[in-house]
DNA sequence: GTAGATGATTCCGT
DNA sequence: ACGGAATCATCTAC
């Protein structure tokens, strides 16, 4: 590195007026004395300096010396402009969007630093997996922080030595502020270099960590008991058409402990599985519409409270054969057909059979059938 | 190890 | 945007 700081070559002496013999004695020795001066010890070379220093010829041949260093010193000027490094853009941008590059907010929620750091979002998030991501992406964010802490504070206390070092040894030959500049600016460059190596080493990290956590999304878990409960007593309560509200949807999240994206998922599936093999799901829903009917009695005794979940609407009959097995819940659906409003099909509710026999599903907000004060799907 | 169950994803139509 | 349908990937019971 020390290369562009090397004594400039001997002055063109022949373009000087020819000298005295002894001067030109004095010029040779001179520079010879600076060519050996790196070749003796520090004492050596200090007292040779100042010796020198005190030397008659100093002040000429530093004269042209500035000469020759003005001219490379406008060579040097002319390299120092790169372009701008898209590479290192990249990464910068990179870092900034996974949330590496700005420092970690402490005393803050945690699902907000969380949300905060998963820029690219993820729908099903599980509390467990996500905050193992936050931990991970955190631990990345500190050693990213911390060894870009270090090689900034070599940088500086590297380049505060250099130049020291030239500003000293610009008592001894010419060094211009320009080739200070320069040489920081080298160094500046090489320690980017590693700064570049490990945003990229980070960059690599982070992906690592965002692939293997979106793989571990794939990973399924099977609901709790809870889970299942909550939306099946909802599907076989709301048999004549099973499309939840954005808001029951939301309650029913709530109560089975999972996202409402899980819910959805869920009603998709069910209504999928329920229509292609309706027998199968007989057992099944002869489980659910007599522990519907079950809650529905005990929900009309006193002080019972009312939810729009843990009391459905009866399930209605339609082109899905009902379960056997559910007498109280056939009294309520009679009920609730007969509760159709004016105009209405006559005992059918018309969602049902429309979410099986046709591939356009109802809304869930607007469902005839379930429009009745007795229907407790209010909340759709 | 295998079959069936089940949650998630993707594609497509409305 | 939502839902149906097909499919994938994993879990679970045997």
């Amino acid at each position: 590195m020390a290369a562009p700081l090397r004594p400039a070559p001997p002055p063109p002496v022949p373009h000087r007026p020819p000298p005295a013999a002894p001067l030109s004695l004095d010029t040779s020795d001179v520079l010879q004395q600076i060519m050996a001066i790196t070749d003796q010890s520090l004492d050596e070379a200090q007292a040779r300096k100042h010796a020198l220093n005190c030397h008659r010829m100093k002040p000429a041949l530093f004269n042209v010396l500035c000469e020759i260093k003005e001219k490379t010193a406008v060579n040097i000027r002319h390299q120092e402009e790169d372009p701008p490094d898209a590479q290192l853009l990249r990464l910068d941008n990179m870092l900034l969007a996974e949330g590496v590059s700005r420092p970690e907010k402490r005393g803050r929620g945690v699902a907000a630093a969380g949300s905060a750091a998963t820029p690219g979002g993820c729908p099903n998030d599980n509390s467990i997996e996500h905050s193992d991501y936050r931990a991970k992406l955190s631990q990345i964010r500190q050693i990213y922080h911390s060894e870009l802490e270090k090689y900034e504070q070599a940088c500086r206390e590297f380049t505060t030595h250099v130049t020291n070092l030239l500003r000293e040894q610009s008592r001894v030959r010419p060094v211009s502020f320009w080739e200070i500049e320069h040489m920081v600016g080298v160094i500046q460059g090489k320690f980017s270099a590693i700064q570049r190596q490990l945003k990229h080493s980070t960059c690599e990290a982070v992906m690592t960590l965002r692939s293997r956590f979106l793989d571990a999304r794939r990973k399924r878990r099977n609901f709790s008991k809870e889970a299942t409960e909550v939306l099946n007593e909802y599907f076989y309560s709301h048999l004549s058409n099973p499309y939840p509200s954005e808001e029951t949807k939301e309650e029913l999240a709530r109560k089975g402990g999972i996202t409402v994206s899980q819910v959805s998922n869920w009603f998709g599936n069910k209504r999928i599985r329920y229509k292609k093999n309706t027998g199968k799901f007989q057992e099944e829903a002869t489980i659910y519409t007599g522990k519907i009917a079950v809650d529905t009695t005990e929900a009309q005794g006193p002080g019972r409270q009312a939810s729009s979940l843990s009391t459905p609407s009866p399930a209605s009959s339609g082109p899905f054969p009902l379960p056997s097995g559910g007498d109280m819940v056939f009294t309520l659906q009679t009920l609730a057909f007969l509760q159709l409003p004016p105009g209405g099909s006559c005992l059918q509710p018309k969602a049902h059979g429309s979410w099986q026999g046709t591939t356009t599903p109802q809304p869930a907000s607007s469902p005839a059938g379930d429009s009745g004060s007795i229907n407790s799907d209010a909340s759709n």
